[in-house]
RNA sequence: GGGCGCUUAGCUCAGUUGGUUCAGAGCACCUCGUUUACACCGAGGGGGUCGGGGGUUCGAAUCCCUCAGCGCCCACCA
């Protein structure tokens, strides 16, 4: 059979992947004895296509499943999608709109319909896409944050929540969006880096019963007649005499308060603020501290309400009426001052409109009350962050954490079991069903003749994460009928087996930028219904970003496309093209060559099989060279392989690989293969070619995690195999016997055979050329062992210890042994001199600071006893060599 | 404005409690080589005052102070 140089992966993935799905490898079921290794994905939207983003997170995942699969583990990775309510809805809208239908023009249901026509279309594109990659995911559990199961969980838990007063209802200032009629949350409100131009008016407010004025400075004239007060800073000695008076609001003359307030800054403007609370946030605080009045002029599409008192400008647009009022500020001389002035602006990002701070009323969860278990743990390691440092920001975040507004004016999404009734719809119930919220509605009003049409739920529906945060509980069933006690509002683990056995889970792999939103939320959730952390750590992945470090976005179109990524370099090039560069919690700085080392390193891979695939092997006797070879590649295997267990053990996934491929590379190829390859066309012998065999496939189960394809292709055909017998599945190794003396001295042969070939470089002798090499050492038996290792990597005719160095030749140091090449002809006499020369002023001058730190007797009395022996060990090797290169010198007739 | 973190080779990063020749790895670079698994390769090589300054110590990339630059999170001036 001939193959081919080079590895091919499109030929091999599909088949693979198609071999693990058939024999069912990826699916986990709860089993006695096994220990639980479970992952939840984390969702990505519904109708999302996979990034750059996903291709990391994802492989790490696999990486660590797969692992712990071949450790015999119950690994089970539950991958999922999430309905994703805003930006679902938006391309649910887009779409609608490109057919020339509004969302205005359909009725809740109808929308509904068309969401979920575009959801069966799209939604789960990702899932395939994730299988491209070797995602090994337990398919069969695959949940989406919508499905029936996990809708009725939400609505029990926000019904739960509710009953235990963590759930209120309250005023709060959205960010509304007047074109979408909307709120929108903060994340999808965008400021211009550079600011908007935009104009600070002065404006004259008469003060009551007196003939003086206080100005204020504002953006916002058209919202002149929502103030309720004018606030300075009690500090300011300019306008503190203020406080306590009245002023007038212009043009309706209203009365209001001027207070003291410090949140006024002394030196902006002219250090009078007029307060709406209706129209601003920190104004709304204000209002809140001082009890004051708010009056909402906006109406929900941006234009003015009768609220505002001057019937000319009801039903005009806020932008249109500030024209207006400036004008007519003008002509009343109210305006003392207009100047130009930057101010960053928010606008809505799907829209482009500016955003109207807009006061609603809107669901609540009371998060400090909730929340503090959650924020103990994570700061007593009982869940482990991975990079530590987001404690950091995690403590910051829960300590100044604010109340969650979970409600969303959309309808993609669960909708809020809220139903209202009684006059003008304000007194409501919560309940599950309509008829449930009917009966609960009779109770509480005592009307019995309430019917079902006096209810009305409410529009809303819940914010994605409010569902979200229930993905590891929700994706075992926790919230079915059968799991959830509603009486006590808590999981009973003991009634679900999945959960039972799964739960907690292993690891949670995710960005840092929703640490909040969904992290810490997902802790508080586990505590609050299973009393138990929902995952022992969390790996926390950089951002994917290009070269110049900005981040890969669709918009600046810098991003590879994933699948076009995996086509050229194959998924497993891809997946290791990934991590070579991406500790945790560091920004992956995406680099093609990335991908391109990782293919090369599967071409390595792919012709060390070739070459062992290719040998015929006979009864010949094992050389000398393949025993010491065979016992050394065990002893480092071994101990690359502790050093890969560390650092999975600490999550670092780039460093494990890093291990790995050196390992492959270098140890196993360059050395290892090196030195048991057989003279070209001559058969192996039986011995090395099984231990080769035993090592190559220790190599491939390593390797596996990281590269799944290229390692079962080369698994199956290295030797026989039964049916289903996968390297996927296959025990992942156990830490032998390591030699740390035996690596060290390979090392030292190694380098003896580096500089043997060093000094070929430097004369231009080819390989080809038989060398005769001699050697003045302490440690003889060291080159007995090594002997046969150094003559055939360094094609050495013979290589004899402590014999006369007398003679010209090539010389060279490794530790304090000597060595010679000797030759008659071709020295360069002058050159060996200078390089002597340089040898031992570097030496001497080493020498001189070992001896000077031996002296300086606070050392000596200070140190640790450790390492003043080694200084005095170092000294003994200088002198040594010293003395070594003066020798030389005088064999060169120097 | 408040909080946190980072700065080590051209690039991306290791460097555990200060102490073995500790200044490292991978990539990139330079020289040589088409040798019989692989040029998606092999052999060899160069390259850093550990951001600047100061301090503690017998000894600092590592601890402390300070300055500079960068990044993240939170709150954001009407």
């Amino acid at each position: 059979m001939k193959i081919a140089s080079k590895y091919k992966p499109e030929s091999v993935e599909e088949k693979w992947y198609e071999a693990w799905s058939s024999h069912d490898i990826f699916h986990a079921e709860p089993e006695e004895g096994k220990e639980s290794y479970s992952i939840v994905i984390p969702p990505p939207n519904v109708t999302g296509v996979l990034h750059m983003g996903h291709m990391l997170n994802n492989t790490i995942q696999d990486i660590l499943i797969r692992k712990a699969r071949m450790e015999g583990k119950a690994a089970c990775w539950v991958p999922g999608t999430d309905h994703a309510s805003i930006a679902t809805e938006a391309k649910v809208v887009r779409m609608l709109r490109e057919k020339g239908i509004k969302k205005s023009d359909l009725s809740r249901d109808e929308f509904m319909e068309y969401a979920w026509e575009w959801k069966e279309k799209y939604g789960g594109i990702i899932l395939k896409q994730l299988r491209k990659l070797g995602a090994s995911c337990d398919w069969k559990r695959t949940a989406f944050t919508m499905d029936e199961g996990y809708y009725s969980g939400v609505i029990k838990v926000f019904i739960d929540l509710f009953n235990k007063g963590y759930i209120y209802r309250g005023l709060r200032m959205v960010n509304w969006d007047v074109e979408a009629k909307t709120a929108v949350s903060n994340e999808e409100v965008i400021y211009k880096e550079e600011g908007e131009q935009s104009f600070l008016y002065s404006i004259k407010y008469k003060i009551k019963d007196s003939d003086d004025f206080v100005v204020i400075a504002t953006q916002r004239p058209e919202t002149i007649m929502g103030d309720t007060a004018i606030a300075v800073n009690p500090k300011d000695e300019r306008n503190n005499h203020l406080i306590g008076k009245k002023a007038l609001v212009p043009f309706i003359d209203r009365e209001i308060p001027i207070i003291g307030d410090d949140y006024v800054e002394l030196d902006f403007g002219t250090g009078c603020l007029k307060v709406t609370p209706a129209h601003d946030p920190n104004d709304y605080e204000i209002g809140q501290r001082h009890q004051l009045e708010t009056i909402d002029t906006i109406n929900l599409d941006g234009t003015l309400n009768e609220k505002c008192e001057i019937p000319d400008y009801v039903g005009r647009d806020r932008f249109d009426i500030r024209k207006q009022i400036i004008k007519d500020l003008k002509s009343a001389e109210l305006i003392v001052e207009e100047k130009p002035f930057t101010t960053r602006i928010g606008r809505s990002e799907r829209t482009g409109t500016v955003i109207e701070p807009k006061l609603s009323l809107q669901w609540f969860v009371k998060m400090k009350e909730i929340s503090s278990t959650a924020h103990k743990v994570v700061m007593e390691d009982e869940i482990l962050l991975y990079p530590s440092k987001f404690k950091n920001t995690y403590n910051h975040w829960m300590e100044n954490v604010r109340d969650w507004c979970i409600s969303r004016q959309l309808w993609w999404g669960q909708r809020i079991p809220a139903y209202y009734f009684g006059e003008g719809g304000n007194d409501f119930v919560v309940a599950e069903t309509a008829d449930k919220a009917l009966e609960l509605a009779i109770e509480k009003s005592g009307n019995s003749s309430l019917k079902e049409t006096d209810l009305k739920q409410d529009e809303d529906v819940l914010d994605t994460w409010a569902s979200s945060w229930l993905f590891p509980i929700s994706v075992f069933d926790g919230f079915s009928d059968e799991s959830f006690d509603s009486e006590n509002g808590k999981v009973i683990k003991e009634k679900n087996k999945d959960l039972s056995f799964f739960y907690p889970t292993e690891v949670l792999v995710t960005a840092p930028d929703i640490l909040f939103f969904w992290v810490a939320r997902m802790i508080i959730a586990g505590y609050e219904y299973m009393d138990e952390k929902p995952f022992k750590n969390v790996y926390l992945t950089g951002t994917v970003r290009d070269g110049l470090r900005r981040k890969m976005s669709k918009s600046l179109g810098n991003s590879p496309d994933p699948l076009e990524l995996i086509e050229k370099y194959g998924a497993d090039g891809v997946r290791t093209g990934m991590l070579f560069s991406s500790p945790a919690g560091n920004d992956l700085l995406f680099d093609i060559k990335l991908c391109e080392q990782g293919r090369n390193f599967s071409n390595k891979l792919w012709n060390a099989f070739r070459l062992v695939k290719g040998w015929e092997v006979d009864d010949s006797d094992q050389p000398e060279s393949s025993q010491v070879a065979i016992r050394w590649f065990e002893s480092r295997f071994n101990e690359a392989f502790k050093e890969l267990e560390d650092h999975f053990s600490k999550f670092r996934m780039s460093d494990a690989l890093m291990t790995a491929y050196k390992l492959v590379w270098g140890d196993f190829c360059s050395w290892y293969l090196e030195i048991i390859k057989p003279d070209y066309s001559s058969p192996i012998d039986r011995k090395t070619l099984d231990s080769s065999i035993d090592f190559f496939e220790r190599v491939c189960r390593v390797l596996h995690p990281f590269m799944p394809f290229i390692t079962e292709e080369i698994w199956q055909s290295i030797t026989e195999r039964k049916d289903g017998e996968f390297v996927a599945l296959a025990e992942w190794p156990e830490a032998g016997e390591s030699d740390s003396n035996l690596n060290k001295k390979a090392e030292e042969a190694f380098e003896v055979i580096s500089s043997v070939r060093n000094a070929r470089n430097a004369k231009g002798l080819s390989p080809k050329e038989g060398l005769e090499i001699r050697c003045k050492t302490e440690q003889p038996e060291f080159y007995e062992l090594f002997k046969a290792v150094i003559q055939k990597l360094g094609n050495l005719d013979s290589f004899e210890c402590n014999t006369d160095l007398d003679s010209q030749g090539i010389k060279f140091l490794i530790g304090a042994d000597e060595f010679i090449i000797p030759f008659t002809e071709g020295i360069d006499v002058e050159e060996e001199k200078k390089k002597l020369l340089e040898d031992l002023k570097y030496q001497k001058g080493f020498l001189n600071s070992v001896e000077k730190k031996l002296s300086n007797k606070r050392f000596v009395d200070n140190a640790p006893e450790q390492v003043v022996e080694n200084e005095k060990k170092k000294k003994k090797d200088a002198e040594a060599k010293i003395k070594a290169i003066e020798e030389s010198f005088k064999s060169l007739g120097l």
